[in-house]
RNA sequence: GGGCCUAUAGCUCAGCUUGGUUAGAGCGCUUCCCUGAUAAGGAAGAGGUCGGUGGUUCAAGUCCACCUAGGCCCA
């Protein structure tokens, strides 16, 4: 025994370890299963570090997903990033919830391959490339030479990969780089190829006319992206302009009657094509003072007209359907068209309820024109001026001929009012031109088609949190537009369309396939352009030559093709894909709602027909500390790196999947996460240490011999039932995708073993008690693997030090073992019931004793309490109470008759409100009115008493129905809390007044020892003088117990006697001298 | 203009699904206690019209409606 303590524990030890984590590590204890040492304190950054060298050096992520093949796959994608930017906080948020879910996983005993992906094409990348390079335009870019252009496009996607793989790596994001996916590769874009011919064979890949915004100066349309920097508030014409009906059976109703209709927009009547009437709304025929018949919406008449006037009929927009008018301009030829339609989405607000229709010029307008196949007839050219033969504003830039225009109605009489209208209004964000919402020939994908079917897929699909899936995602299902797929730039996927001169259309899957077309091969060439715009095939209609169609497509497509795509199926490998469709979990922000979540659902429904994920977490966005959003202009971005770097990695990602509610905004600081680290992490390791410093000074293996669980006190009963229950608890919460409640529960179970259970049996585990270690083992063990998907690093930490070198069978890797089983023999819910109500008297005896003025360590003799559930309470359990009190004895406080007490009793409103109801107050005023002490002793006696409540008549009340409390009076310190109470007996006998003394002594000395740097296993020689006859008669009485707790050998009076530069200790409120000094000679 | 989310202590957030009469935790502040692992722990105090209004109910932080403010997405 005695050697075992002379072996240093050294709670003092430099914060470094020997730097290898391998079994190897600790020399002295080669082949030994004993516990390495921990030392108390820690730097985490610099541990993590250690455990990321260990992790490559072992190969253990490779080993993770290596031996776990052959079992069931749980699969997940990885939604590429775009790396031509530097990796933020955000990048890190997704990404500890991306790797959380499929370690868990891991450990549960499923295969996760986690392949990396990048998102390479797109405007993005084109606009910075832009800029980089002083361009203002497409024709600049046309100039500078598309091939050239694009290289710098590759270069540029490539610039920040190492910043996501440097970042990713240290925050411990298992995820494969080696085998990523690449969207620019060459085998992605023909998958992508391949999954168009797939969308165009099912007659759902068209071309039509596609309204965006557009700057005619540029020439070139603008991205929504762009378009949110450019609006500007305009003042705008607004005018109101009659149509007069030219429908025979509505004149004959309604002779002369006229549609009113308003724009803000003068230059697109030219255009004009159609009228738009909301179908549910109502609509007013109505006479005017000045004898005018005038259709308009019935909620706006009042506004619009006035009081003067005459009502002639009322009729639903959808009896207006095909009504025909007469249109306000003749100047532009529009064949088949000018009647009234129906469109949801127009109000009746503002304006008349009946609005303009100009396909060529609106989105609204021309999806609901092209409902009735109306024709787009656009005679604005792409300089933004009208065509030169279009009579009057020929040659007019389109703002300006809103003058003419309106002037020309007047004349006409077609003008009823016109007023000055300002609003915000979309500008090129480069030059400042007003936007023009242009129509322009574009490809489509035929969402609507198949939107039962998303919707469908998305009923099956599991959102979390749930609110998205009939929320935001579903109403975004509901409105399904068809899918804009091209876009007229260079930078992107080509759209593998060749089109001859007849406008036959061949649509290709793979270079391959072009090359067998074409009779040349091309296979090794860049799918990209301007190479494939090089290549010609005969049209296989009518054998002229084809060239590919001009456009790329959306970026937003690669990305959602990335299921397949990334495999290069079906070109490459049809096995992997089969294995790993659908994903069971992915994982982004809501911003991805409209983006990847949508083309991912929407690829897979059109190629597969099913959805490409079963589950998908949708993160709520991180701000700053001030609740703002990130961004460099602000200056309030959190580099990542830094930030792991200041706190480490685990407590970063331990405050983005616990801290607050990960599917909400959230703010995060360098407050925030320090705090992780001072309560979760520190206090996890601190417990960590604290075992493998006692198992070490008592020579304790885990392999030793203990006690069966149940043979052991209450208290390691209550901790490894807590721990089980944990595991259990956990691992329900992660099933739901719920990492906020598995960290509140971790992060609970940490404070109960830090903050009770070892306070509670520190003496247990200064004596070497095998039934305690061997209890704290387990529970760490348990919370080690519970914690490991959250907090890899540490959780390796502790691995390696406790569990790795002291059970042969233990895996490397505490990311290579499996998740713990809960012992259900242990789980006992009397027994947590009972601890927590131990728990709780604890809190209401330190209360008391606050108040009281008499300090812990001063004796009491008793105590008192009234609980309900005291009775159950073992002896054991009450025991731990006297002592964490230091009271003698704790006895019930029942059946007072002598006045002892006050006793107070209350309803229970719960209790009563479920058999009462609505009469649940009457009876709660019964209690109250009812004497307390001999309706309580009636209940305790009998079970229930009967009482009479007015207006109820003769109820009977349960123990259960009222809520007791009994407060003790003069002489006592008394704290009570929801129904519960304890008194503490203050009258200190002269017997107590010298314990105290006793403990007082011990206390100072432990300090001194402290102060001193004693090692906690050193020996120490005590002298003393007095000349206080309590204070001798003191030490006389406890001389042995003072000894035992200070480790003293020997105990001298008279401290003339003592050794040199040995300590004087200071007990307070004494007149004790006091000397030690180590060592046990005297 | 439309949809969704959020609003609880000085700050960060639980609690709301399943309504129950003293609304919690952490951080910060004041005072005290405890300490033989801890950067810890404990007690008391100050600090709340649970965003507002109305409704349902015996009873509303919790359910419903409307309003206000902020955020996100879309126009």
């Amino acid at each position: 025994m005695e050697s075992a303590r002379t072996r240093r524990a050294s709670p003092r030890a430099p914060e470094r370890y020997p730097s290898s984590l391998a079994g190897s590590g600790t020399p002295a204890l080669e082949g030994s299963p004993m516990y390495r040492a921990v030392p108390a304190q820690i730097d985490l950054p610099a541990m993590e570090h250690d455990v990321l060298a260990m992790w490559d050096s072992e190969g253990v992520f490779e080993a993770s997903v290596e031996q776990s093949k052959g079992r069931p796959p749980w699969v997940f994608y990885e939604g590429p990033p775009t790396a031509n930017g530097m990796p933020g906080t955000h990048h890190v948020e997704a990404r500890v919830f991306k790797d959380v879910f499929p370690r868990y996983r891991t450990m549960k005993g499923f295969h996760v391959p986690r392949q990396a992906g990048w998102d390479c094409h797109g405007l993005p990348v084109e606009l910075a490339v832009e800029k980089e390079l002083g361009f203002s335009g497409k024709q600049d870019i046309e100039r500078y030479g598309v091939a050239a252009f694009n290289d710098r496009c590759r270069e540029s996607v490539l610039r920040h990969v190492n910043e996501f793989t440097d970042m990713s790596r240290r925050m411990g994001y298992w995820v494969d780089f080696d085998r990523a996916y690449w969207t620019m590769d060459a085998d992605y874009i023909q998958s992508v190829w391949w999954s168009l011919k797939q969308i165009y064979s099912k007659g759902l890949l068209v071309q039509d006319h596609r309204v965006a915004p557009y700057c005619p100066r540029c020439g070139t349309g603008l991205s929504d992206h762009e378009l949110a920097q450019g609006y500007e508030t305009v003042v705008d014409p607004s005018v109101y302009v009659r149509f007069p009906v030219t429908d025979a059976a509505f004149l004959e109703r309604f002779p002369g009657a006229v549609l009113l209709v308003w724009t803000t927009t003068p230059w697109t009547l030219v255009s004009n094509t159609a009228v738009a009437v909301n179908p549910v709304a109502d609509y007013s025929i109505v006479r005017t003072g000045d004898g005018q018949t005038l259709v308009v919406a019935s909620s706006l008449v009042g506004q619009l007209l006035g009081e003067d006037l005459e009502e002639l009929g009322r009729v639903s927009g959808s009896a207006l359907e095909h009504m025909s008018y007469e249109r306000p301009f003749d100047l532009i030829d529009i064949p088949e068209a000018h009647y009234v339609i129906l469109a949801d989405y127009v109000t009746t607000d503002d304006g008349t309820g009946l609005v303009h229709q100009a396909p060529a010029f609106g989105a609204d307008d021309l999806a609901s024109c092209r409902g009735y196949g109306l024709p787009v007839v656009n005679p604005v050219l792409p300089n933004g001026t009208f065509a030169d033969d279009v009579p009057v504003v020929g040659g007019v830039f389109f703002k300006k001929a809103d003058e003419t225009l309106v002037a020309m109605l007047k004349e006409s009489g077609r003008l009823f009012k016109h007023v000055e209208y300002e609003h915000s209004y979309p500008h090129c964000w480069r030059c400042h031109t007003p936007l023009i919402y242009y129509a322009q020939p574009s490809w489509y994908i035929k969402t609507t088609v198949i939107k039962d079917q998303l919707i469908e897929q998305n009923e099956a699909t599991n959102w979390f949190p749930g609110t998205i899936k009939s929320g935001r995602f579903g109403d975004w299902l509901n409105n399904n537009v068809d899918w804009a797929l091209s876009r007229n730039r260079f930078w992107g996927t080509p759209l593998p369309i060749w089109r001859c001169s007849e406008n036959h259309l061949t649509v290709v899957e793979s270079l391959a396939e072009l090359s067998a077309l074409g009779g040349i091969d091309v296979t090794a060439t860049d799918p990209h352009r301007p190479y494939v715009d090089d290549i010609t095939i005969p049209c296989q209609t009518c054998e002229a030559t084809a060239t590919r169609v001009p456009e790329v497509i959306d970026c937003w497509y690669d990305s959602g093709a990335m299921p397949f795509a990334a495999v290069g199926y079906p070109h490459v490998d049809a096995g992997t894909f089969a294995d790993q469709y659908p994903a069971d979990f992915i994982c982004e922000a809501i911003d991805q709602t409209r983006g990847w979540f949508y083309t991912l659902m929407a690829i897979g429904t059109l190629v597969f027909d099913r959805t490409s994920y079963r589950n998908v977490l949708c993160l709520g966005h991180i701000l700053d500390e001030d609740g703002r959003k990130m961004s460099k202009h602000i200056g309030n971005v959190l580099e990542p790196i830094g930030l792991m770097n200041d706190h480490g990695a685990d407590a970063v990602r331990w405050f983005m999947l616990a801290s607050g509610s990960p599917w909400q905004a959230r703010r995060v600081g360098h407050a925030a996460i320090g705090d992780v680290v001072r309560k979760t992490l520190l206090t996890y390791w601190n417990t960590v240490s604290f075992q493998s410093m006692y198992a070490r000074l008592a020579d304790w293996e885990p392999s030793h011999p203990a006690p069966e669980v149940c043979d052991r006190p209450v208290i390691d009963r209550w901790l490894a039932a807590q721990a089980s229950e944990l595991t259990r608890e956990v691992d329900i919460a992660l099933e739901a995708f719920d990492t906020q409640r598995a960290g509140r529960l971790l992060s609970t179970f940490i404070d109960d073993l830090s903050n009770w259970y070892v306070r509670r049996s520190r003496r247990r585990f200064w004596d070497g008690d095998p039934a305690a270690l061997s209890t704290l083992h387990e529970a760490l063990r348990i919370t080690t693997l519970c914690m490991a998907p959250f907090t890899p690093f540490i959780t390796e930490r502790v691995w390696q030090d406790l569990f790795r070198p002291t059970d042969p069978g233990a895996a490397t890797s505490v990311h290579l073992a499996a998740w713990p089983e809960p012992t259900g023999d242990a789980v006992d819910p009397a027994l947590a019931e009972s601890m927590a109500l131990v728990r709780r008297v604890v809190e209401l005896g330190r209360a008391a004793r606050a108040t009281s003025g008499v300090r812990t360590r001063q004796p009491l003799g008793r105590a008192l309490v009234s609980a309900r559930g005291w009775g159950r309470l073992s002896d054991e359990l009450r025991a731990e109470i006297c002592e964490e009190l230091n009271v003698g004895v704790i006895e019930a406080l029942v059946d007072d008759t002598a006045g002892f007490v006050d006793t107070a009793i209350k309803a229970n409103f719960r209790a009563l409100g479920q058999r009462f109801g609505k009469q649940t107050p009457l009876v709660a005023d019964a209690i109250a009115n009812a004497e307390p002490v001999s309706l309580l002793l009636h209940i305790r006696r009998e079970g229930s008493v009967s009482l009479h409540a007015a207006g109820v008549g003769d109820v009977e009340i349960f123990e259960a129905d009222v809520i007791v409390s009994e407060t003790p009076r003069d002489g006592w310190a008394v704290a009570a809390e929801g129904g519960e109470s304890l008194a503490l007996d203050l009258h200190i006998t002269d017997e107590l007044q010298r314990a105290g003394t006793a403990r007082e002594i011990v206390r100072a000395i432990q300090e001194a020892r402290k102060q001193s740097g004693f090692d906690v296993s050193d020996r120490i020689t005590v002298w003393w003088a007095s000349d206080d006859a309590s204070t001798i008669l003191t030490l006389d009485e406890h001389a042995t117990l003072i000894a035992s707790e200070v480790l003293a050998t020997a105990f001298c009076e008279g401290i003339e006697h003592a050794q040199r530069g040995s300590v004087t200790v200071r007990v307070p409120e004494t007149d004790l001298q006091l000397l030690i000094a180590r060592g046990s000679d005297g």
